[in-house]
DNA sequence: CTCCATTGTAAACATTTGTTTAAAACTAAC
DNA sequence: GTTAGTTTTAAACAAATGTTTACAATGGAG
């Protein structure tokens, strides 16, 4: 059995410590120990840490990214103009669809992709762009048919602004939503500031130069 | 004289290095040999690693916000409409206005920027709060006062959105741009950037919910 | 039961880390 | 030129890190 409870332990493990602490800060033994495993058992399973943080994008974004570019089919072969709303309303479903083992784990995998962009680890971002870099040209191109009048250049430049608002948002959701509902009252559930972002994302793209 | 050459080559050195690989996966050795000076010279200069991340921040954060909130102060007894336009750009002209030492300079603070929100290092953001949140808030009821329909609790999230969108972008400015060149053969200087996020970030924080 | 491949374990390994120490070098005032 | 204070330096320090090793345990298959 390939799939043993000792796997699954640190990487459920792995992926929480991960998330509060980053990949470097984040030492072995703190897995391991966390874990409830021996220290030698990631080197054994995964042959190294950097396989192991390899191994906790592909846990979560495997079936994300095959169910996002199933969805994306149906979209290939149409010529029709395509809804902005309803393509950015997509990927929030999608990533509502994994539906993970508990609500808090969705912002530890959105903390996680946060991660991936800005701390060190070359070998991720190399790792994550072949295996996910080409559903993300898909989701692009059908970005672009979304918005005819917007020059490539603007087009460009704009995907990145909401690219990072999401990453920087949801990779901070948990702090942020502490924050607001002690100095606003306010308190939203992840999937609704996801679903906040869809109308701002839509004006953003759509504004006029 | 309190700042010696070696200061301002520990500084520089940090400074560079921390934006590239991040705070614990930069090694005080790494940062003294590129220095070049001596390993000990940050703990006399400095007194930790800590304190030199700190101090970092201080070295160009510090001119800025001086110069901001002095902008800011015109608006304080405005009680007047305030367009949204305006103060955004405002944001712009005093990022401009630091004038850094090089341009490449001013994406490496905002990946700095960006590392202290989503790294660990709990010291910096405690820090970073307690010196620089007054002005964040001044700003921040700017913003407000400039969104009078929007209910706080959207615009709450609606910053982070832009937040996220400057601090993502600007960060990874560089790479970006030689994309934005290579593959759609257009090149912005980064004020260029900063003033193409201006109508994208008004129509977001304008959209209707 | 025996065998064998898989998995788990304890200990040790070699590096690297931030920090401290004590002595040397330097600087400027008297 | 001597002195007192500051800065630089090489060396050592203890602690923590990822990885490897050699050995024990396990659990089906024949």
């Amino acid at each position: 059995m390939s799939q043993s409870a000792t796997v699954d332990r640190i990487l459920d493990a792995a992926e929480k410590l991960f998330a509060e602490h980053g990949f470097a800060e984040t030492s072995l033994r703190s897995i391991t120990s966390k874990a409830g495993v021996n220290l030698a058992a990631v080197n054994y399973h995964f042959g190294s840490k950097k396989s192991l943080i390899q191994a906790v994008f592909s846990r979560f974004l495997d079936p994300f990214v095959s169910n996002l570019s199933q969805a994306l089919a149906k979209y290939q072969d149409n010529n029709d103009a395509i809804d902005l709303e309803e393509i950015l309303h997509l990927l929030v479903d999608q990533i509502m669809a994994v539906k993970p083992r508990s609500s808090e784990d969705l912002s530890v995998c959105m903390r996680l992709i946060g991660l991936a962009y800005t701390q060190g680890q070359g070998h991720l971002k190399k790792y994550l762009r072949e295996v996910y870099g080409e559903v993300f040209q898909a989701y692009l191109r059908l970005l672009v048919k979304a918005c005819p009048d917007l020059p490539m250049g603007d087009l460009f430049w704009r995907v990145y602004f909401i690219l990072g608002s999401a990453v920087f948002t949801l990779s901070g959701a948990n702090a942020l939503r502490a924050i607001a509902e002690s100095d606003y009252g306010v308190d939203y559930e992840l999937e609704e500031i996801m679903r906040k972002m869809v109308p701002f994302m839509a004006a953003g793209l759509r504004a006029h130069t």
